[in-house]
DNA sequence: TAGATTGTTAATCGATTAACAATC
DNA sequence: TAGATTGTTAATCGATTAACAATC
């Protein structure tokens, strides 16, 4: 049996493709695994390591045939599965999220966000609807989310979370900057943007 | 010479910090590691470990005096010197994290967003002046921030590292979805909303 | 005192790096 | 062929956990 690919690996996965996509069509068709890793300033061994989880192969003496190489990471990613998203909390982050474009080059289609606020459910945000928090199961049902951003303070955050998981979301994406208690079976990864800079801070000094 | 913190246990640090202070008065005086531990699903050494690099001890049998491990965690986290920061880049998400409220918690003051956008120089978003990116040098002198916030798109955040860099910024957070390269000394770290929320997606499968 | 909890040292676990054979 | 690069195995490194003495 393959082992399964550990987390941290899994992470890197993103900044491989991103890095891959961006480089010119006149780069070549072969890239290699130290060209990768001095470009994003890490070790080549781990380079073929976090690719070797993919279907990706390389060709001793050239490297990876780059556009494989994409195509093997955007599979392993499950870009080309077209995966519904909401976004629960329509204020100034969840606006700026409903409005972001990056989201499409996973294959993730964020289709709807969820508010309690009246004056804010029934408008429209980037052409998505801003529905009610209250209709969350039927929505989620309709539009088959299995992924969810929550952009909610964190004094709302725990009860957001435990109606996502009990219409069947599968994993979270938690900006409140408090710890999750979620059923098995589901995933929750946080992002406390103000802790990472506070980090950064106490970094400086 | 004592230890220096590891990078991983400093991300912690604000995670047990949103906890404490999240626990109402009558949560009682003392808290223990193994309290902290459950609450926050991790190992109870593993908290005692990470809080053993901040001033804070804790006393057998009781644990840790709640105000006092918030105040060394604080002061760890240098949340009592006041620390500017700058925003670049007034699309959704600088103008969202501009008006995000968040970053005062850690003695972060966010006191100004770039642009070079002409339609959006001289605006205020949430009291915060948007500056012509062109005049970031004065801009930055004048508000001696050490803190920026990259919020342009992937093809403008070199330029506006290297302009960062140039000018003083001592640690980026970066949310374009490229790796930035910077002199030494100049700190980044990414939040790849997009690529984070993908690694989620590829999980559930 | 007995029991609970801290703080630290040793053991384990997992991730990264080094070494190197295979190969195009 | 010679040289560069892959893929894998072994060694190293660092983080987490286990064990346990100290102590309130």
């Amino acid at each position: 049996m393959e082992k399964e690919i550990p987390e941290i690996s899994l992470q890197r996965l993103p900044v491989y493709l991103n890095y891959l996509r961006s480089l010119p069509e006149s780069e070549g068709t072969y890239i290699s695994s130290g060209a990768i890793a001095s470009a994003l300033g890490m070790g080549e061994v781990l380079v073929r390591k976090d690719l070797a989880y993919t279907k990706a192969t390389g060709k001793p003496k050239v490297g990876y045939v780059r556009e494989e190489l994409v195509a093997a990471l955007e599979e392993f990613l499950c870009c080309n599965n077209k995966k519904n998203a909401v976004i629960i909390g329509i204020g100034g982050l969840g606006r700026a999220l409903l409005g972001y474009g990056g989201f499409k080059n996973y294959g993730i289609d964020v289709v709807a966000a969820f508010d309690k606020d009246e004056e804010k459910i029934g408008t429209f945000v980037a052409d998505k609807p801003v529905l009610d928090i209250n209709g969350l199961e039927g929505g989620l049902k309709e539009h088959a989310a299995q992924l969810a951003i929550i952009c909610v303070p964190a004094s709302a955050a725990q009860s957001v979370a435990d109606m996502l998981s009990k219409v069947g979301v599968k994993a979270i994406l938690n900006f409140a900057p408090v710890q999750l208690s979620v059923p098995k079976g589901v995933i929750v990864r946080n992002i406390d943007v103000a802790g990472s800079l506070s980090v950064l801070a106490a970094m400086i000094k």
